[in-house]
DNA sequence: CAGTCTTCTCAGCCGCCTCTCAGGCGGGCA
DNA sequence: TGCCCGCCTGAGAGGCGGCTGAGAAGACTG
């Protein structure tokens, strides 16, 4: 979520928490823009008037750059730009402030409802699995306990899963800092090994010195 | 493209290579479904009342076994199917019958161009392909090893295969200085040679004498 | 308020990676 | 043929990235 007002921004993301969203926020154009780039969303909420960088332009540049990630875009119904120019930018819906809640939410599982198609709602790499909504993780059909910050990590691993991590980019989406010491990520990467691998003889997650980490695919 | 219709199979695969596309046509959806399952299509083309097996029965199965090749479903107005339920189903669009060509090719266009944004780019050289999201190396499907430096090095040769680089212009993208000693290039290169080319027979990383290297473009 | 769980810091250890060095090899040229 | 210079490579030292056990501080529960 791209949005400036951060009372508005907090609220609405302590409600799609509640609804099982993971929700990762951004309180500016250019920070917006470089945490799309990521990659890793289902769906960005983006205002449009937004210090630094415009929603408008956020958008424009997302597109241009083939990311296609659904979008939808917030604006005051007084701003200089409507709907219309919204959608031409390559916006997937579009919603005028002031907005209900729940009319937001509604919005946002029609986007991500069109994608689910394709998602699989468990993520899962190997015969490891981890259910977001329940908040469930299972190594074959054997349940495993995982503390908050064990899960959210787990979690972000797997929706990258194949790919290189940067302790960074782990610090920046899991603790929502980028300046803390990054042994903090050595230390939970140890706790989720104990846990999801050694007991079952597996090597999931895996070191790329100098670089981060990797969750296999496979499941290790 | 599955479509039983056997005019306006070949009428619309005519149409399609002429702009470009490689089409491989099915007339039922057991064979469908078989063909889909071989991997390698961009996109499916899907009409839904198919003899044998509908298209409804083979898009559902395709996503059952994990299989997210977009598809873009066809159907008679009248059909006993609607939209919402071919979404509902993991569609990545639908189109009504009778449809304009031009829509479908823009519908087509549209899929691809969602699916080159999500696929992360992989340097390759021959049969040498790395892998910079995933830090991986390949020989064919044999996979290799590398260091963090070494990765580095063969990730800028890639980048400019079939180019003589010097040793100057390494030292100064790979290891970000230019007074350090070349010889620890020569080292690395060396190192290179003995985990991609050697232990399969070849040459790709060369020697330019006076000038620098040059990987081969054709894998050596 | 006690007990438990969770999070995070710290320091020491380990092992891999990096880079240097020196000797060897071979192509090009006189 | 013999020399020079550029490149190759084996050996080894040192540094640094990552791992882990211990424990303090804070959060939660009953």
């Amino acid at each position: 979520m791209v949005e400036d007002e951060r009372r508005m921004a907090a609220a609405l993301q302590r409600g799609l928490q509640a609804e099982g969203f993971a929700v990762d926020l951004a309180h500016d154009g250019e920070d917006g823009l470089h945490q799309a780039r990521q990659g890793g969303y289902d769906v960005v909420v983006l205002d449009i008037m937004l210090p630094r960088l415009s929603g408008y332009n956020v958008c424009k540049q997302l597109r241009a750059e083939e990311n296609w990630v659904p979008i939808l875009m917030l604006s005051a119904k007084d701003g200089e730009y409507d709907m219309a120019d919204g959608l031409d930018l390559g916006a997937d819906d579009y919603l005028t402030k002031p907005f209900s809640y729940v009319v937001l939410v509604a919005r946002l599982r029609a986007l991500l409802r069109r994608d689910a198609g394709r998602r699989p709602a468990v993520l899962s790499a190997g015969d490891l699995t981890l259910d977001p909504a329940r908040r469930k993780v299972a190594r074959g059909d054997r349940q495993v306990e995982l503390t908050p910050r064990e899960f959210a990590l787990l979690e972000y691993l797997m929706r990258r899963h194949d790919e290189v991590v940067s302790k960074a980019e782990i610090l920046e989406h899991v603790w929502d800092t980028f300046d803390t010491d990054p042994n903090v990520v050595e230390v939970y990467v140890g706790y989720l090994r104990r846990k999801v691998d050694a007991p079952f003889g597996r090597n999931a997650l895996q070191t790329v010195r100098g670089a981060g980490y990797r969750l296999a695919g496979d499941g290790g």
